[in-house]
DNA sequence: CGGCGAATTGACGGACGTCAACTGCTGTGG
DNA sequence: CCACAGCAGTTGACGTCCGTCAATTCGCCG
Protein backbone atom coordinates (compact mmCIF):
# COMPACT_ATOMS: atom_id res chain seq x y z
CA UNK A 1 0.00 0.00 0.00
CA UNK A 2 1.26 3.66 -0.82
CA UNK A 3 1.54 6.30 1.40
CA UNK A 4 -1.66 8.51 1.00
CA UNK A 5 -1.27 12.43 2.11
CA UNK A 6 -3.61 12.03 5.09
CA UNK A 7 -1.57 9.28 6.76
CA UNK A 8 1.63 11.27 5.81
CA UNK A 9 1.00 14.22 8.14
CA UNK A 10 -0.27 12.27 10.56
CA UNK A 11 3.68 11.07 10.84
CA UNK A 12 4.99 13.77 9.79
CA UNK A 13 3.60 15.67 12.92
CA UNK A 14 4.52 12.92 14.99
CA UNK A 15 7.43 14.20 17.93
CA UNK A 16 10.03 11.96 16.17
CA UNK A 17 9.29 13.49 12.52
CA UNK A 18 8.24 17.19 13.33
CA UNK A 19 12.16 18.74 13.76
CA UNK A 20 13.06 17.24 10.52
CA UNK A 21 13.94 19.29 7.33
CA UNK A 22 11.30 18.03 4.94
CA UNK A 23 14.66 16.26 2.69
CA UNK A 24 15.71 14.31 5.23
CA UNK A 25 12.08 13.31 6.20
CA UNK A 26 11.42 12.50 2.55
CA UNK A 27 14.76 10.12 2.09
CA UNK A 28 13.23 8.46 5.15
CA UNK A 29 9.91 8.39 3.60
CA UNK A 30 10.83 7.29 0.69
CA UNK A 31 11.68 3.28 1.86
CA UNK A 32 8.50 3.31 3.67
CA UNK A 33 5.41 1.72 3.17
CA UNK A 34 1.88 1.04 4.80
CA UNK A 35 0.66 -2.06 5.55
CA UNK A 36 -2.36 -3.78 7.16
CA UNK A 37 -2.56 -6.41 9.64
CA UNK A 38 -5.41 -8.34 10.56
CA UNK A 39 -5.85 -9.25 14.21
CA UNK A 40 -3.40 -10.73 15.92
CA UNK A 41 -0.76 -10.89 13.46
CA UNK A 42 2.99 -11.20 15.17
CA UNK A 43 4.74 -7.81 14.67
CA UNK A 44 7.75 -8.79 16.61
CA UNK A 45 9.08 -11.74 18.25
CA UNK A 46 11.40 -11.28 21.62
CA UNK A 47 14.79 -12.17 20.68
CA UNK A 48 14.37 -11.95 17.08
CA UNK A 49 16.11 -8.91 14.81
CA UNK A 50 13.82 -6.24 13.77
CA UNK A 51 14.33 -4.13 10.62
CA UNK A 52 11.78 -1.99 10.74
CA UNK A 53 10.14 0.92 13.01
CA UNK A 54 6.84 0.43 13.75
CA UNK A 55 4.40 3.47 13.59
CA UNK A 56 0.62 2.34 14.50
CA UNK A 57 -1.48 4.72 12.92
CA UNK A 58 -4.63 2.85 13.25
CA UNK A 59 -5.42 -0.39 15.31
CA UNK A 60 -3.77 -1.73 18.96
CA UNK A 61 -0.51 -3.74 19.66
CA UNK A 62 -0.34 -6.03 22.69
CA UNK A 63 3.51 -6.08 23.82
CA UNK A 64 4.37 -9.59 25.28
CA UNK A 65 7.91 -10.30 27.42
CA UNK A 66 8.38 -14.17 27.77
CA UNK A 67 10.60 -16.81 29.50
CA UNK A 68 10.50 -20.55 29.46
CA UNK A 69 7.06 -21.16 29.03
CA UNK A 70 5.32 -18.19 31.04
CA UNK A 71 4.14 -15.09 29.66
CA UNK A 72 3.36 -11.42 30.58
CA UNK A 73 1.59 -8.28 29.00
CA UNK A 74 4.18 -5.27 29.50
CA UNK A 75 2.25 -2.71 27.50
CA UNK A 76 -0.36 -1.62 25.18
CA UNK A 77 -0.17 0.78 22.42
CA UNK A 78 -2.47 2.50 20.79
CA UNK A 79 -2.23 5.25 17.81
CA UNK A 80 0.23 7.41 17.51
CA UNK A 81 2.71 5.12 19.06
CA UNK A 82 5.97 3.75 17.69
CA UNK A 83 7.43 0.68 18.28
CA UNK A 84 10.95 -1.14 17.54
CA UNK A 85 13.02 2.35 18.22
CA UNK A 86 15.23 0.92 20.62
CA UNK A 87 16.39 -2.07 18.78
CA UNK A 88 16.42 -0.02 15.40
CA UNK A 89 18.80 1.94 17.09
CA UNK A 90 21.24 -0.65 18.72
CA UNK A 91 20.67 -2.74 15.70
CA UNK A 92 19.74 -6.19 17.72
CA UNK A 93 17.50 -8.48 18.57
CA UNK A 94 13.53 -7.08 19.31
CA UNK A 95 12.95 -6.66 23.64
CA UNK A 96 9.44 -8.18 23.15
CA UNK A 97 7.13 -9.95 20.98
CA UNK A 98 4.29 -7.46 19.37
CA UNK A 99 0.88 -8.68 18.20
CA UNK A 100 -2.22 -6.58 16.84
CA UNK A 101 -5.03 -6.95 19.22
CA UNK A 102 -6.69 -5.37 16.43
CA UNK A 103 -7.05 -5.33 12.77
CA UNK A 104 -4.42 -2.20 12.45
CA UNK A 105 -2.58 0.06 10.11
CA UNK A 106 0.94 0.80 10.19
CA UNK A 107 3.76 2.56 8.64
CA UNK A 108 6.97 0.41 8.18
CA UNK A 109 10.04 2.36 7.99
CA UNK A 110 13.29 0.36 7.13
CA UNK A 111 15.54 0.49 9.85
CA UNK A 112 18.98 0.90 8.14
CA UNK A 113 17.83 3.79 6.41
CA UNK A 114 16.94 4.96 9.82
CA UNK A 115 20.56 4.56 11.72
CA UNK A 116 21.76 5.74 8.55
CA UNK A 117 19.73 9.24 8.88
CA UNK A 118 20.35 9.13 12.54
CA UNK A 119 24.37 9.44 12.37
CA UNK A 120 23.82 12.11 9.73
CA UNK A 121 21.37 14.69 11.32
CA UNK A 122 21.30 16.62 14.30
CA UNK A 123 17.87 17.23 14.91
CA UNK A 124 16.83 13.17 14.24
CA UNK A 125 19.15 13.00 16.86
CA UNK A 126 17.69 14.81 19.31
CA UNK A 127 13.83 13.70 18.26
CA UNK A 128 15.68 9.98 19.21
CA UNK A 129 16.47 10.39 21.93
CA UNK A 130 13.39 12.49 23.22
CA UNK A 131 11.64 9.41 22.75
CA UNK A 132 14.00 7.06 23.71
CA UNK A 133 14.21 8.68 27.18
CA UNK A 134 10.18 8.64 27.13
CA UNK A 135 10.26 5.10 26.79
CA UNK A 136 12.56 4.32 29.83
CA UNK A 137 10.75 6.71 32.05
CA UNK A 138 7.70 4.40 31.05
CA UNK A 139 9.39 1.45 31.65
CA UNK A 140 10.84 2.71 34.94
CA UNK A 141 7.08 3.76 35.93
CA UNK A 142 6.37 0.54 35.63
CA UNK A 143 8.91 -1.56 37.46
CA UNK A 144 7.76 1.43 40.41
CA UNK A 145 4.40 0.07 39.61
CA UNK A 146 5.29 -3.75 40.06
CA UNK A 147 8.04 -3.89 42.79
CA UNK A 148 5.98 -1.14 44.86
CA UNK A 149 2.49 -1.85 44.76
CA UNK A 150 0.02 -5.06 45.47
CA UNK A 151 -1.58 -6.35 42.91
CA UNK A 152 -4.80 -4.72 44.02
CA UNK A 153 -2.93 -1.39 44.27
CA UNK A 154 -2.24 -1.80 40.56
CA UNK A 155 -5.73 -2.06 39.71
CA UNK A 156 -6.82 0.88 41.79
CA UNK A 157 -4.20 3.27 40.16
CA UNK A 158 -4.91 1.91 36.60
CA UNK A 159 -8.21 2.55 36.58
CA UNK A 160 -8.02 5.95 38.51
CA UNK A 161 -5.64 6.95 35.69
CA UNK A 162 -7.96 5.77 33.08
CA UNK A 163 -10.67 7.94 34.93
CA UNK A 164 -8.44 10.98 34.76
CA UNK A 165 -7.46 10.29 31.17
CA UNK A 166 -11.09 9.41 29.86
CA UNK A 167 -13.49 12.11 29.96
CA UNK A 168 -16.74 10.18 30.26
CA UNK A 169 -16.94 11.43 34.21
CA UNK A 170 -17.14 8.48 36.63
CA UNK A 171 -17.53 5.91 33.38
CA UNK A 172 -14.01 4.14 32.03
CA UNK A 173 -14.31 1.16 29.28
CA UNK A 174 -11.28 -1.13 29.64
CA UNK A 175 -9.67 -0.74 26.54
CA UNK A 176 -8.45 -4.58 26.69
CA UNK A 177 -10.14 -7.90 28.06
CA UNK A 178 -9.87 -8.57 30.93
CA UNK A 179 -7.98 -11.45 31.15
CA UNK A 180 -5.15 -8.97 28.71
CA UNK A 181 -5.72 -6.64 31.70
CA UNK A 182 -4.77 -8.80 34.33
CA UNK A 183 -1.62 -10.09 32.47
CA UNK A 184 -0.39 -6.11 31.87
CA UNK A 185 -1.09 -5.77 36.27
CA UNK A 186 0.67 -8.49 36.99
CA UNK A 187 -1.67 -11.17 38.08
CA UNK A 188 -4.13 -14.05 37.00
CA UNK A 189 -7.59 -13.44 35.12
CA UNK A 190 -9.17 -15.32 38.80
CA UNK A 191 -7.14 -13.07 40.50
CA UNK A 192 -8.48 -9.71 38.81
CA UNK A 193 -11.93 -11.15 39.19
CA UNK A 194 -11.45 -10.99 42.92
CA UNK A 195 -9.82 -7.75 42.96
CA UNK A 196 -12.71 -6.43 40.69
CA UNK A 197 -15.01 -7.86 43.62
CA UNK A 198 -12.99 -6.86 46.76
CA UNK A 199 -13.48 -2.80 44.90
CA UNK A 200 -17.77 -3.19 45.09
CA UNK A 201 -17.82 -1.64 48.40
CA UNK A 202 -15.60 1.06 47.46
CA UNK A 203 -18.39 1.99 44.74
CA UNK A 204 -16.70 0.61 41.83
CA UNK A 205 -19.36 -1.01 39.33
CA UNK A 206 -18.30 -3.78 37.28
CA UNK A 207 -20.60 -4.28 33.65
CA UNK A 208 -18.90 -6.24 31.15
CA UNK A 209 -15.97 -3.76 29.68
CA UNK A 210 -17.92 -0.90 31.48
CA UNK A 211 -16.65 -0.03 35.08
CA UNK A 212 -18.19 2.79 36.80
CA UNK A 213 -16.26 4.61 39.89
CA UNK A 214 -18.72 6.03 42.65
CA UNK A 215 -16.21 6.96 44.95
CA UNK A 216 -12.80 8.02 43.18
CA UNK A 217 -11.84 9.31 45.93
CA UNK A 218 -12.37 6.16 48.27
CA UNK A 219 -10.41 4.39 45.80
CA UNK A 220 -7.39 7.28 46.02
CA UNK A 221 -7.09 6.22 49.73
CA UNK A 222 -6.69 2.88 48.90
CA UNK A 223 -4.14 2.86 46.89
CA UNK A 224 -2.35 6.26 47.17
CA UNK A 225 -1.91 7.29 43.22
CA UNK A 226 1.88 8.57 42.80
CA UNK A 227 2.33 10.93 39.75
CA UNK A 228 6.19 9.60 39.27
CA UNK A 229 4.35 6.22 38.65
CA UNK A 230 1.08 6.80 37.38
CA UNK A 231 1.33 8.67 34.27
CA UNK A 232 0.88 6.39 31.43
CA UNK A 233 1.95 3.32 33.44
CA UNK A 234 2.00 0.13 30.93
CA UNK A 235 0.15 2.20 28.30
CA UNK A 236 3.17 1.75 25.99
CA UNK A 237 6.63 3.19 26.14
CA UNK A 238 6.35 5.72 22.99
CA UNK A 239 6.23 9.24 24.00
CA UNK A 240 4.62 10.16 20.73
CA UNK A 241 1.53 8.35 21.70
CA UNK A 242 1.87 10.53 25.09
CA UNK A 243 1.73 13.66 22.98
CA UNK A 244 -1.15 12.79 21.62
CA UNK A 245 -3.01 11.78 24.90
CA UNK A 246 -1.72 15.32 26.14
CA UNK A 247 -2.86 17.10 23.25
CA UNK A 248 -6.35 15.66 23.43
CA UNK A 249 -6.57 16.80 26.94
CA UNK A 250 -5.52 20.12 26.72
CA UNK A 251 -7.55 20.55 24.01
CA UNK A 252 -10.34 18.84 25.84
CA UNK A 253 -9.14 21.68 28.62
CA UNK A 254 -9.63 24.50 25.97
CA UNK A 255 -13.58 24.01 25.30
CA UNK B 1 38.38 19.98 41.66
CA UNK B 2 38.97 20.46 38.57
CA UNK B 3 39.86 17.66 35.93
CA UNK B 4 42.46 15.76 36.07
CA UNK B 5 44.03 14.43 32.14
CA UNK B 6 43.99 11.03 33.26
CA UNK B 7 39.92 11.36 34.23
CA UNK B 8 39.38 13.32 31.19
CA UNK B 9 40.50 10.47 28.88
CA UNK B 10 38.42 7.73 30.86
CA UNK B 11 35.53 10.40 30.30
CA UNK B 12 36.67 10.84 26.72
CA UNK B 13 36.37 7.01 26.19
CA UNK B 14 33.42 6.44 27.25
CA UNK B 15 30.95 5.30 24.17
CA UNK B 16 28.48 8.65 24.90
CA UNK B 17 31.53 10.98 24.43
CA UNK B 18 33.82 8.75 22.31
CA UNK B 19 32.57 9.53 18.85
CA UNK B 20 32.42 13.56 19.60
CA UNK B 21 34.59 15.93 17.76
CA UNK B 22 37.37 17.34 20.08
CA UNK B 23 35.67 20.73 19.68
CA UNK B 24 32.54 19.88 21.28
CA UNK B 25 33.59 17.74 23.82
CA UNK B 26 35.81 20.22 25.18
CA UNK B 27 32.74 22.82 25.34
CA UNK B 28 30.99 19.91 27.19
CA UNK B 29 33.65 19.44 29.56
CA UNK B 30 34.29 23.34 30.03
CA UNK B 31 31.26 23.33 32.51
CA UNK B 32 31.76 19.98 34.01
CA UNK B 33 33.30 19.59 37.61
CA UNK B 34 34.76 16.80 39.69
CA UNK B 35 33.42 15.98 42.58
CA UNK B 36 33.97 13.69 45.49
CA UNK B 37 31.02 12.39 48.20
CA UNK B 38 31.15 10.34 50.88
CA UNK B 39 29.42 7.44 51.49
CA UNK B 40 25.51 7.39 51.93
CA UNK B 41 25.21 11.05 49.58
CA UNK B 42 22.05 12.00 47.97
CA UNK B 43 22.80 12.69 44.21
CA UNK B 44 19.80 12.66 43.15
CA UNK B 45 16.14 12.62 44.43
CA UNK B 46 12.76 11.01 42.75
CA UNK B 47 10.42 13.43 41.69
CA UNK B 48 12.76 17.06 41.79
CA UNK B 49 14.49 18.62 39.03
CA UNK B 50 17.99 16.88 37.75
CA UNK B 51 20.38 19.85 36.80
CA UNK B 52 23.74 17.67 36.15
CA UNK B 53 24.17 14.04 34.30
CA UNK B 54 26.32 12.20 36.43
CA UNK B 55 29.64 10.03 35.11
CA UNK B 56 30.43 7.64 38.08
CA UNK B 57 34.16 7.33 38.05
CA UNK B 58 35.15 5.54 41.11
CA UNK B 59 32.99 4.52 44.04
CA UNK B 60 29.07 2.95 43.85
CA UNK B 61 25.58 4.18 43.40
CA UNK B 62 22.14 3.15 44.58
CA UNK B 63 19.23 3.63 42.55
CA UNK B 64 16.27 3.33 44.27
CA UNK B 65 12.41 3.90 43.99
CA UNK B 66 9.75 4.70 46.63
CA UNK B 67 6.17 5.46 46.53
CA UNK B 68 3.89 5.97 50.18
CA UNK B 69 6.58 5.13 52.28
CA UNK B 70 8.00 1.76 50.36
CA UNK B 71 10.94 1.70 48.91
CA UNK B 72 12.49 -0.43 46.32
CA UNK B 73 16.49 -0.55 44.90
CA UNK B 74 15.98 -0.43 41.36
CA UNK B 75 19.61 -0.76 40.59
CA UNK B 76 22.87 -0.48 41.14
CA UNK B 77 25.56 1.55 39.10
CA UNK B 78 29.42 0.93 39.17
CA UNK B 79 32.02 2.66 37.56
CA UNK B 80 31.76 3.97 34.55
CA UNK B 81 28.41 4.23 34.39
CA UNK B 82 26.10 7.65 33.94
CA UNK B 83 23.12 8.90 35.72
CA UNK B 84 20.55 10.96 34.81
CA UNK B 85 20.96 11.31 31.15
CA UNK B 86 16.49 10.77 30.86
CA UNK B 87 15.89 13.57 33.17
CA UNK B 88 18.37 16.11 31.13
CA UNK B 89 17.46 15.29 27.48
CA UNK B 90 13.91 15.60 28.85
CA UNK B 91 14.74 18.40 31.18
CA UNK B 92 12.18 16.36 33.53
CA UNK B 93 12.22 15.03 37.40
CA UNK B 94 14.64 12.80 38.48
CA UNK B 95 12.95 9.47 37.43
CA UNK B 96 15.15 7.66 40.99
CA UNK B 97 16.69 8.65 43.63
CA UNK B 98 20.52 8.05 43.49
CA UNK B 99 22.73 8.06 46.50
CA UNK B 100 25.96 6.61 47.01
CA UNK B 101 27.02 3.72 48.87
CA UNK B 102 30.82 3.71 48.42
CA UNK B 103 32.76 7.23 49.18
CA UNK B 104 32.86 7.84 45.08
CA UNK B 105 34.26 10.72 42.48
CA UNK B 106 31.86 11.78 39.90
CA UNK B 107 31.78 13.82 37.01
CA UNK B 108 28.92 16.82 36.79
CA UNK B 109 28.35 18.04 33.42
CA UNK B 110 25.85 20.51 33.15
CA UNK B 111 22.55 19.65 31.58
CA UNK B 112 21.55 22.76 29.96
CA UNK B 113 24.98 22.77 28.02
CA UNK B 114 24.44 19.35 27.42
CA UNK B 115 20.67 19.86 25.85
CA UNK B 116 22.10 22.51 24.05
CA UNK B 117 24.89 20.53 22.06
CA UNK B 118 22.59 17.44 21.81
CA UNK B 119 20.70 19.61 19.16
CA UNK B 120 23.67 20.60 17.12
CA UNK B 121 25.45 17.94 17.50
CA UNK B 122 24.41 14.42 15.11
CA UNK B 123 27.16 12.45 16.55
CA UNK B 124 25.87 13.61 20.11
CA UNK B 125 22.34 12.67 18.87
CA UNK B 126 23.32 8.97 18.25
CA UNK B 127 25.68 8.97 20.92
CA UNK B 128 22.74 9.17 23.20
CA UNK B 129 20.03 7.45 21.23
CA UNK B 130 22.24 4.64 21.96
CA UNK B 131 22.86 5.13 25.41
CA UNK B 132 19.20 5.60 26.14
CA UNK B 133 18.11 2.79 24.09
CA UNK B 134 20.89 0.60 26.14
CA UNK B 135 18.94 2.09 29.20
CA UNK B 136 15.29 1.36 28.13
CA UNK B 137 16.60 -2.23 27.28
CA UNK B 138 17.82 -2.92 30.42
CA UNK B 139 14.83 -1.34 32.42
CA UNK B 140 12.83 -3.56 29.74
CA UNK B 141 14.75 -6.35 31.36
CA UNK B 142 14.63 -5.99 35.11
CA UNK B 143 10.66 -5.65 34.28
CA UNK B 144 10.82 -9.02 32.34
CA UNK B 145 12.92 -10.43 35.78
CA UNK B 146 10.63 -8.86 37.82
CA UNK B 147 6.93 -10.27 36.25
CA UNK B 148 8.18 -13.34 35.17
CA UNK B 149 10.26 -15.31 37.82
CA UNK B 150 9.61 -15.95 41.22
CA UNK B 151 12.05 -14.49 43.77
CA UNK B 152 13.92 -17.52 43.90
CA UNK B 153 14.66 -17.74 40.29
CA UNK B 154 15.87 -13.90 40.59
CA UNK B 155 18.29 -14.94 42.77
CA UNK B 156 19.28 -17.96 40.95
CA UNK B 157 19.79 -15.90 38.08
CA UNK B 158 21.27 -13.56 40.04
CA UNK B 159 24.00 -15.38 40.45
CA UNK B 160 24.92 -17.18 37.57
CA UNK B 161 24.64 -13.89 36.01
CA UNK B 162 27.52 -12.91 38.27
CA UNK B 163 29.12 -16.10 37.86
CA UNK B 164 29.35 -15.51 34.64
CA UNK B 165 30.66 -12.31 35.04
CA UNK B 166 33.59 -12.53 37.36
CA UNK B 167 36.81 -14.24 36.78
CA UNK B 168 37.30 -16.29 39.73
CA UNK B 169 35.82 -19.61 39.00
CA UNK B 170 32.90 -20.73 41.01
CA UNK B 171 33.52 -17.76 43.91
CA UNK B 172 31.44 -14.85 43.89
CA UNK B 173 31.69 -11.81 45.90
CA UNK B 174 28.56 -10.05 46.10
CA UNK B 175 28.70 -6.55 45.30
CA UNK B 176 26.28 -5.00 47.92
CA UNK B 177 25.00 -5.54 51.62
CA UNK B 178 22.62 -8.92 51.24
CA UNK B 179 19.30 -5.72 52.01
CA UNK B 180 20.50 -4.22 49.39
CA UNK B 181 20.47 -7.56 47.12
CA UNK B 182 17.24 -8.45 48.60
CA UNK B 183 15.72 -5.19 47.50
CA UNK B 184 16.96 -5.05 44.22
CA UNK B 185 15.66 -8.69 43.93
CA UNK B 186 12.39 -7.58 45.24
CA UNK B 187 12.04 -9.73 48.25
CA UNK B 188 12.47 -8.81 51.85
CA UNK B 189 16.23 -9.64 53.69
CA UNK B 190 14.52 -12.96 55.49
CA UNK B 191 13.13 -14.18 52.51
CA UNK B 192 16.73 -13.95 51.26
CA UNK B 193 18.40 -15.43 53.46
CA UNK B 194 15.84 -18.43 53.33
CA UNK B 195 16.24 -18.50 50.04
CA UNK B 196 19.85 -18.58 49.67
CA UNK B 197 19.37 -21.61 52.60
CA UNK B 198 17.29 -23.44 50.56
CA UNK B 199 19.83 -23.25 47.69
CA UNK B 200 22.58 -25.04 49.81
CA UNK B 201 21.52 -28.87 48.57
CA UNK B 202 22.08 -27.78 44.72
CA UNK B 203 26.02 -26.21 45.99
CA UNK B 204 25.73 -23.11 46.84
CA UNK B 205 27.65 -21.94 49.80
CA UNK B 206 27.19 -18.70 51.70
CA UNK B 207 29.90 -17.03 53.77
CA UNK B 208 29.68 -13.55 54.34
CA UNK B 209 29.96 -11.91 50.95
CA UNK B 210 31.20 -14.32 49.62
CA UNK B 211 29.60 -17.39 47.31
CA UNK B 212 30.72 -20.49 46.03
CA UNK B 213 28.83 -22.37 43.12
CA UNK B 214 29.86 -26.17 43.65
CA UNK B 215 27.35 -26.73 40.67
CA UNK B 216 26.30 -24.06 37.98
CA UNK B 217 24.70 -27.16 36.13
CA UNK B 218 22.11 -27.81 38.68
CA UNK B 219 20.96 -24.12 39.54
CA UNK B 220 20.09 -23.48 36.01
CA UNK B 221 18.42 -26.01 35.79
CA UNK B 222 16.19 -24.82 38.81
CA UNK B 223 15.85 -21.33 36.93
CA UNK B 224 16.05 -21.49 33.17
CA UNK B 225 18.83 -18.17 32.63
CA UNK B 226 17.29 -16.69 29.76
CA UNK B 227 19.71 -14.29 27.91
CA UNK B 228 17.00 -11.35 26.91
CA UNK B 229 16.69 -10.96 30.70
CA UNK B 230 19.92 -11.76 32.62
CA UNK B 231 22.02 -9.71 30.48
CA UNK B 232 22.87 -7.11 33.59
CA UNK B 233 19.20 -7.25 34.79
CA UNK B 234 19.23 -4.43 38.08
CA UNK B 235 23.16 -3.44 37.04
CA UNK B 236 22.77 -0.18 35.99
CA UNK B 237 20.79 1.17 33.07
CA UNK B 238 23.86 2.65 31.43
CA UNK B 239 24.89 1.67 28.25
CA UNK B 240 28.85 3.13 28.99
CA UNK B 241 29.26 0.44 31.89
CA UNK B 242 28.19 -2.28 29.77
CA UNK B 243 30.69 -1.61 27.01
CA UNK B 244 33.33 -1.61 30.30
CA UNK B 245 32.38 -5.13 31.22
CA UNK B 246 31.99 -6.66 27.90
CA UNK B 247 35.50 -4.90 26.90
CA UNK B 248 36.44 -6.57 30.32
CA UNK B 249 35.23 -10.15 29.12
CA UNK B 250 37.17 -9.56 25.68
CA UNK B 251 40.48 -8.87 27.30
CA UNK B 252 40.11 -11.87 29.58
CA UNK B 253 39.12 -13.96 26.57
CA UNK B 254 42.38 -12.81 24.98
CA UNK B 255 44.56 -14.22 28.00
C1' DC C 1 -28.49 -25.11 18.24
C1' DG C 2 -24.01 -26.48 19.72
C1' DG C 3 -19.39 -25.38 21.02
C1' DC C 4 -15.77 -22.64 22.43
C1' DG C 5 -13.53 -19.22 24.99
C1' DA C 6 -14.10 -15.42 28.56
C1' DA C 7 -15.28 -14.54 33.03
C1' DT C 8 -16.60 -15.73 37.60
C1' DT C 9 -16.62 -18.36 41.92
C1' DG C 10 -15.02 -21.69 45.31
C1' DA C 11 -11.54 -24.58 47.58
C1' DC C 12 -6.94 -25.27 48.34
C1' DG C 13 -1.95 -24.67 48.58
C1' DG C 14 2.38 -22.33 48.13
C1' DA C 15 5.25 -18.34 48.05
C1' DC C 16 6.35 -14.60 50.36
C1' DG C 17 5.81 -10.81 53.94
C1' DT C 18 5.58 -9.67 58.96
C1' DC C 19 6.87 -9.95 63.63
C1' DA C 20 9.94 -11.36 67.05
C1' DA C 21 14.02 -13.27 69.09
C1' DC C 22 18.72 -14.17 68.72
C1' DT C 23 23.60 -13.86 67.00
C1' DG C 24 27.58 -11.71 65.35
C1' DC C 25 30.01 -7.89 63.42
C1' DT C 26 31.52 -3.13 63.38
C1' DG C 27 32.57 1.12 64.64
C1' DT C 28 32.93 4.43 68.37
C1' DG C 29 33.98 6.58 72.66
C1' DG C 30 35.40 6.18 77.39
C1' DC D 1 41.96 -1.55 74.51
C1' DC D 2 37.66 -2.91 75.63
C1' DA D 3 32.63 -2.10 76.46
C1' DC D 4 28.74 -1.37 74.32
C1' DA D 5 25.40 0.42 71.08
C1' DG D 6 23.49 -0.38 66.83
C1' DC D 7 22.81 -2.54 62.68
C1' DA D 8 23.19 -6.80 59.46
C1' DG D 9 21.94 -11.24 59.09
C1' DT D 10 19.60 -15.53 60.39
C1' DT D 11 15.89 -18.41 62.07
C1' DG D 12 11.23 -19.59 63.59
C1' DA D 13 6.18 -18.96 63.79
C1' DC D 14 2.44 -17.18 61.61
C1' DG D 15 -0.61 -14.78 58.38
C1' DT D 16 -1.79 -12.94 53.89
C1' DC D 17 -1.75 -12.49 49.16
C1' DC D 18 -2.04 -14.62 45.24
C1' DG D 19 -1.63 -18.70 42.04
C1' DT D 20 -3.63 -23.28 40.75
C1' DC D 21 -7.27 -26.36 39.78
C1' DA D 22 -11.96 -27.29 38.97
C1' DA D 23 -16.79 -26.30 38.11
C1' DT D 24 -20.16 -23.22 36.34
C1' DT D 25 -22.27 -19.55 33.69
C1' DC D 26 -22.47 -16.43 29.99
C1' DG D 27 -21.96 -14.56 25.49
C1' DC D 28 -20.42 -15.01 20.81
C1' DC D 29 -19.88 -17.08 16.45
C1' DG D 30 -20.10 -20.70 13.60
Amino acid sequence: MSLEDTDLVRVRALSLFRALDSEVFTRLMRGAFLQRFPRGSQLTSQGQPDNFLFVLLDGAIELEGSSSDRESTLALLWPTATLGLASIVLDGPSLMSARTTKASLILMVPGDAFRQALGENAALGRAVAEELAGCFSGAVRSLKNCKLRTARERLISYLLAQYERQDGGSIIRLPCRKRVLASLLGMTPENLSRAFASLTPHGVEIDGATVTLRQPDALAMLARPDPMIDSDVGEGFSQAERERRRGKRLAMAAL
